[in-house]
DNA sequence: CAGTGATCATTT
DNA sequence: AAATGATCACTG
């Protein structure tokens, strides 16, 4: 049984990291946020974010809105991901923003998405809606990078909507494009406008858009794990 | 407004 | 019931 101590700096090494992170498993939000000296809200309506903000804080990540990782120097990003009693995601899983303008020459290889991905601390935590926050169990933190099939399965999506987007057909996107990459509105309402290219190559104003990983894609990174998991948790 | 952290809630 | 489209809090 490890003993978890709030970390007064950010980590130097990936085995610091994980040792960190490892030490959160089994344990309850409610009983991490009373280390952390912060309050448990009785859902997350308002507060949607807390959960990563509050696992960022306890593994040392530097705060602040930064288009890095989180872990910039171990080349790491930071995701908690809620899960079902088999495991199964709950939420897709937000990547970042995708750019609508002046994207000519743009690349996947070089693309925010694949250089937000390349390695992940994944987090798993009890989402189900019917067990009140503070008592939701942290599972197992593992570290993972897409193998080739993985990559080529996003590079495939990611091609598909920023050709779209090259088009001037952003308003034709919807969800329901990508296999495994989708786009979705990502703002603080449906009033946040922001520059794009329109049909016939002029400049329009579009709700910004984010990309996220489908469920069945993390459902399968998460899968992968549990498998092989010899944590015994 | 753009970006970080995501989940909510209406529609299908 | 699941997924899409919408939204919440906070920081530069």
């Amino acid at each position: 049984m490890k003993i978890f101590k709030m970390p007064k700096a950010e980590p130097k090494t990936i085995q610091e990291l994980m040792q960190r992170a490892a030490a959160l498993a089994g344990l309850t939000l409610g009983e991490v946020a009373e280390l952390a000296h912060v309050k448990v809200p009785k859902n997350f309506k308002r507060e949607k974010g807390w959960t990563g903000q509050l696992i960022e804080f306890c593994l040392g990540a530097s705060a602040g809105s930064k288009t890095q990782q989180d872990f910039a120097k171990l080349g790491i990003e930071l995701k908690t991901i809620p899960i079902d009693e088999q495991g199964k995601p709950l939420e897709t899983t937000y990547v970042c923003f995708a750019p609508l303008t002046n994207i000519a020459g743009i690349e996947w290889q070089t693309s925010s998405v694949k250089n937000k991905i390349q390695q992940v601390l994944w987090v798993p935590i009890d989402g189900r809606r019917e067990v009140a926050p503070q008592d939701r169990c942290i599972a197992t933190p593992f570290l993972w990078s897409p193998d080739i099939e993985q990559d080529n399965q996003l590079r495939s999506d990611w091609e598909e909507l920023m050709e779209m987007i090259a088009l001037g057909q952003i308003e034709n996107i919807t969800a329901r494009h990508g296999q495994y990459l989708q786009l979705r509105p990502k703002a603080a309402n449906g009033n946040a406008l922001t520059e794009a290219v329109g049909k016939n190559g002029q400049v329009i104003n579009t709700r910004p858009r984010g990309f996220y990983l489908r469920k069945e894609f993390t459902g399968e990174i998460l899968q992968a794990f549990f498998n092989s998991d010899k944590s015994g948790y």
